[in-house]
DNA sequence: TTTATTAAATGTCATATTTACATTTATTAA
DNA sequence: TTAATAAATGTAAATATGACATTTAATAAA
């Protein structure tokens, strides 16, 4: 016996939702669609699975094609399959979000893809059940920064605490109190202050931290609080 | 065009990691497997994915087949993917796990599929990945029932607080203070004491308690914290 | 040199939550 | 009536949280 019989042989595809931040904006990472049905529309970035080929192997590739990043942070979301999400065959897709720090996207890659960075909040409409999963995409960062360190990916190797409390802000939309969030943040232990600030944004210039990796390593599954009222939001 | 061309298809199957608790053990509930190869190992319940259907709709198809039980708890885990994961012919499987009433099972359905419920302490070595595909959900259901009020799935209609308990300590293969406990859980809001006793286990008899359904349809979301130190245990 | 401006950094207090720990209560059987 | 058993409940100390205002460092303007 080489083969199961009477059974349905299906695509499977990966989709990625990339997000990244720019300082202000959280933003995600769009493709114009190069095959028909949808042709021009947008959509997310993927691609089929192939014969020897696992499935994070097959979002790692999809990710490296279009922004040139290698070893990003990368985890599996939810896998799709209404039988006719796609009208053209029937289509699994197993999702993938990424987190991303933008500064580092090589541009020169996107254009072979069309690829543009969409502010989370002005997205276009995508192509078949694309929409849905950002939607869900979204939620999951949303539960997953308010338990675990996860936004760090989003900046740079250093960082000041008021940007990253603004990524915080936007990610949940709402404000902080500096104070509390600064104490909250120090207190985990994960930041490193350097003998450096950035003087980008006020004279006074905020001193930038790093991540303490090991730390950051050691403690990463344990679930902490990051978001005074979790609740409140969802 | 009417399909891509130059892609593989494959199988996609789901698998399913059903939970149940006997009022002492947690346990699994397991098929022996019916064809080749590995005709006669332990192995998750699971199918192929039909023409017509959804996963979600394959997956609960599964469990009726299995269980004879409808609307029981099931939510999506991960999907699988490795290329040689099944040797026969290359499938991804789809992983959900399931919470149910163990005293509800229709055991006279299991027969036809050799069923059998294992303690999860003394669970016999799975074909394939499923061994695998266990440890992620046992994983989630530790991390799953600390923060949200899911294991109440596992539990009869009625169910007494020291019986809770018992299935927390099993979840967390640990003990927790009876007084802590009870406040925590009762602080939630989430029960309704009945005016009725279990004497099954002393002579003062423990009340009885059932869900307060309104309550944690709108709440369950929330993130609440039935664990004092779930860090410490992870 | 002094002063004004700006955002960063930090402190305090009241309240809520958590943890550790012991006694009383209801029921049944001896 | 008493002994036995598990259920139910209380309290106090420590810790975490949330609301709130002032001081500090650096630069630019006077």
């Amino acid at each position: 016996m080489n083969r199961y019989s009477n059974q349905v042989r299906m695509l499977v595809a990966v989709d990625c939702i990339i997000f990244g931040f720019d300082g202000t904006e959280l933003k995600i990472l769009l493709v114009k669609r190069s095959l028909e049905p949808e042709k021009g529309n947008w959509s997310l970035m993927g691609g089929f699975v192939q014969k020897d080929e696992s499935l994070n192997e097959a979002a790692n590739r999809v990710l490296l094609q279009l922004t040139g990043l290698d070893k990003v942070y990368l985890e599996q979301l939810h896998s799709f399959g209404e039988p006719v999400r796609d009208p053209i065959e029937r289509t699994i897709s197993v999702t993938y979000f990424s987190l991303l720090d933008l500064t580092k996207y090589k541009q020169q890659l996107s254009t072979d893809f069309k690829a543009e960075w969409f502010p989370l909040r002005k997205m276009p409409s995508l192509i078949f059940d694309h929409g849905e999963m950002v939607k869900m995409a979204r939620a999951k960062l949303r539960y997953k920064a308010s338990l675990h360190p996860i936004l760090f990916e989003l900046l740079s190797e250093k960082f000041t605490i008021p940007q990253l409390q603004s990524l915080f802000e936007e990610v949940y939309e709402t404000l902080f109190d500096k104070r509390n969030f600064s104490r909250k943040i120090l207190s985990t232990g994960l930041l490193l202050k350097l003998n450096e600030k950035d003087k980008g944004s006020s004279k006074k210039g905020a001193y930038y931290f790093k991540l303490d990796k090991k730390h950051y390593k050691a403690n990463f599954h344990n679930i902490l609080r990051f978001i005074p009222n979790p609740n409140e939001l969802l």
